[in-house]
RNA sequence: GCGCUCGUAGCUCAGCUGGAUAGAGCGCCGGACUUCGAAUCCGUAGGUCGAAGGUUCGAAUCCUUCCGAGCGCGCCA
């Protein structure tokens, strides 16, 4: 609704102008925001404008105003800006807001596109890490936000459950496992096999000789050697399990799962499609390679010399093999920003081979996540697990309700933790933009103060504690006029934009746009509550207006919560 | 060396794709609870937007150069 009065304002303004001077082209308008809720709704900058006219923007701002002669209008300098009525506005949202409910704010810019999100894709000798959890973080958000636009989203997990850093583990098992299981050890199964993983590290340090065993079992698993595939079998059992349960324990989840231990073998017939082609060529040794150099990259191997094939060939692969399963209208592959490259010979690799998808491909690229007291190196065993890091936000957010005294109001005490750990976690990870590298400080992210996940839902538990005090029903229409403070009205516009705001993160895939939009919102909400009493306002209509006011705003917390992995607790 | 990404308050981050006096949170200092959840709210101080040029009515945002940081540059994944 906002952005058709938006549309209307501008054409209305436009053809004024033309108006006024019939023989100039007149520059097209951009549409703006003012900075402050004081300065209007919407705003007009006239530079461009006034250049062409031969006058100083603020006298055309001022005469505009006179010409047009609407009260809604306002002028601010070199802008003419329009301050809306928002009774109308509030009457017609409320309208809307629970007509749609949890659907509200969604958009309808993606609908019939099918999108492939490709994210979290963990090796199966270790469990997960933080770096995990902002990949996790952002694939689950990033595909809430293309189905809240419309899109048919389908999330895939590429297992990498293959290769010589899988062996390492399963040979230090077989060497020091002396038979011990999960279940024997009680150790969760990732972490079990993980400490195998970091067994052989420390003793190919004492013995190199392992190295070469490690490559050795890598062929008998390749030969199909009975005891290999069943020790592999077994681990991989072990490490999956434990990493099912991790993505339980933080709400992750997809719609399918490849193995690498499958797809490892895809590719290779496209490769050789491509040297008959004539797109790749081959060296005097046998290898196959794809000249880069036109588009500013390197050569690049696609099939070793003996013929096996590599991580390239296997993704090139496993895109063609995805499209033909689900023909996607786009795939996003979230990964970290190392792999920038690969992704770069990837796409354009797919594109000589004549796949016009290629364009349709996207590398979501993400930056590298510390911890304050420096950087995260595996090989000084400076890892911060992902299963402790839950857990330890967990036990943080436990102690901070139990020192507020507050165990009472929050029902089940090791839920509430769990909920707010995860909500702490998700708005912590991503209110920073994901292409940029990041400190997280779980201190800080767990704070009920704050720029946090708990600050947010501390405000919607509240708001409908508030509203369950309200005896009557929640008004689905009432006067909006009477809502004349400058927060009411910066809260019914914020409402009125949760759509665009949703249609911004979708387009620039960035659940950060959510994240900044939460927080203005809340802290919004937060002042207003405050300061002005809802439940005991000063007349009926007023309490009317207030609690319908309340009752928007915490059906857009909810919505946008559910796009950015933050749980909602609701009031006890 | 080459390529990609980034540089905004003491710290952690925004800045709506070129517009109004560059904003938050934390921390510091100072205020506000007999009242709807104080897990809150309000205020003060804190900036040469890494540097220098350029483009234009206008630049944190676009271009160039330089400085600094991270990540890549395997017939590993």
């Amino acid at each position: 609704m906002l952005r058709a009065i938006r549309a209307s304002w501008k054409t209305r303004i436009e053809e004024e102008l033309k108006r006024m001077n019939g023989d100039v082209v007149i520059p097209p308008l951009t549409v703006q925001t003012p900075p402050k809720i004081e300065l209007g709704d919407i705003a007009f900058p006239l530079f461009a404008q006034a250049k062409v006219l031969g006058m100083s923007p603020p006298a055309l701002a001022n005469e505009l105003k006179n010409r047009l002669g609407d009260h809604e209008l306002l002028v601010a300098g070199p802008y003419l800006n329009v301050r809306i009525d928002v009774g109308e506005l509030a009457l017609h949202l409320a309208k809307k807001v629970s007509e749609d409910g949890d659907h509200y704010g969604h958009t309808r810019v993606l609908d019939g596109k099918r999108v492939m999100v490709e994210f979290s894709c963990p090796n199966t000798n270790k469990p997960l890490h933080l770096g995990h959890l902002r990949n996790d973080s952002i694939g689950e958000s990033v595909s809430a936000i293309l189905k809240a636009n419309g899109a048919e989203v389908r999330k895939v997990n590429l297992i990498n459950n293959r290769g010589v850093h899988i062996c390492k583990s399963m040979l230090a098992y077989r060497k020091f496992g002396n038979g011990e299981t999960p279940e024997s050890t009680g150790i969760k199964g990732d972490h079990f096999v993980g400490d195998y993983y970091v067994r052989y590290n420390q003793e190919v340090e004492k013995d190199p000789s392992l190295e070469a065993q490690a490559q050795a079992m890598l062929k008998a698993w390749e030969d199909g050697d009975q005891e290999t595939i069943e020790l592999w079998t077994k681990m991989n059992e072990w490490t999956l399990q434990g990493l099912a349960e991790s993505y339980e324990s933080m709400n992750i989840s997809f719609d399918h799962y490849y193995y690498e231990s499958e797809t490892y073998r895809y590719g290779k017939d496209e490769v050789l499609k491509g040297v008959e082609k004539g797109v790749f060529y081959r060296e005097a040794d046998n290898s196959v390679w794809v000249d880069l150099e036109s588009i500013g990259l390197d050569k690049k191997v696609l099939l070793r010399s003996d013929g096996t094939s590599l991580y390239m060939t296997q993704d090139l692969g496993t895109a063609i093999k995805r499209n033909e399963d689900w023909p996607f209208d786009s795939m996003i592959y979230v990964v970290a920003s190392e792999q920038q490259y690969h992704f770069k010979v990837l796409f354009y690799t797919l594109s000589l081979l004549g796949y016009e998808w290629a364009e349709d491909l996207h590398h979501l690229s993400y930056g590298m996540v510390n911890l304050p007291d420096g950087k995260m190196k595996s090989r000084e065993g400076k890892v911060v697990d992902g299963d402790d890091l839950v857990e330890e936000l967990q036990t943080l957010a436990r102690e901070e309700i139990i020192a507020k005294e507050r165990e009472d109001q929050v029902g089940d005490l090791a839920e509430t933790s769990r909920a707010i750990a995860l909500g702490a976690l998700n708005y912590y990870l991503l209110q920073v933009s994901p292409t940029k590298d990041m400190i997280f400080n779980p201190a800080e992210s767990i704070s009920f103060n704050g720029n946090t996940g708990p600050y947010l839902q501390y405000m919607g538990a509240r708001i409908s504690s508030m509203l369950k005090r309200y005896d009557k029903e929640i008004p689905t229409s009432f006067d909006g006029s009477v809502l004349s403070l400058e927060d009411e009205r910066s809260l019914i516009r914020q409402i009125a934009i949760f759509g665009e705001v949703v249609e911004r993160a979708g387009e620039g895939y960035d659940p950060s746009q959510i994240t900044a939009y939460l927080y203005e919102l809340s802290k919004t909400f937060s002042r207003w509550y405050h300061d002005n009493p809802v439940l005991k306002a000063a007349t009926p209509a007023l309490i009317e207006a207030r609690v319908g006011l309340s009752a928007m705003v915490l059906q857009v917390l909810k919505n946008a919560f559910a796009l950015v992995g933050i749980p909602f607790l609701a009031a006890m």
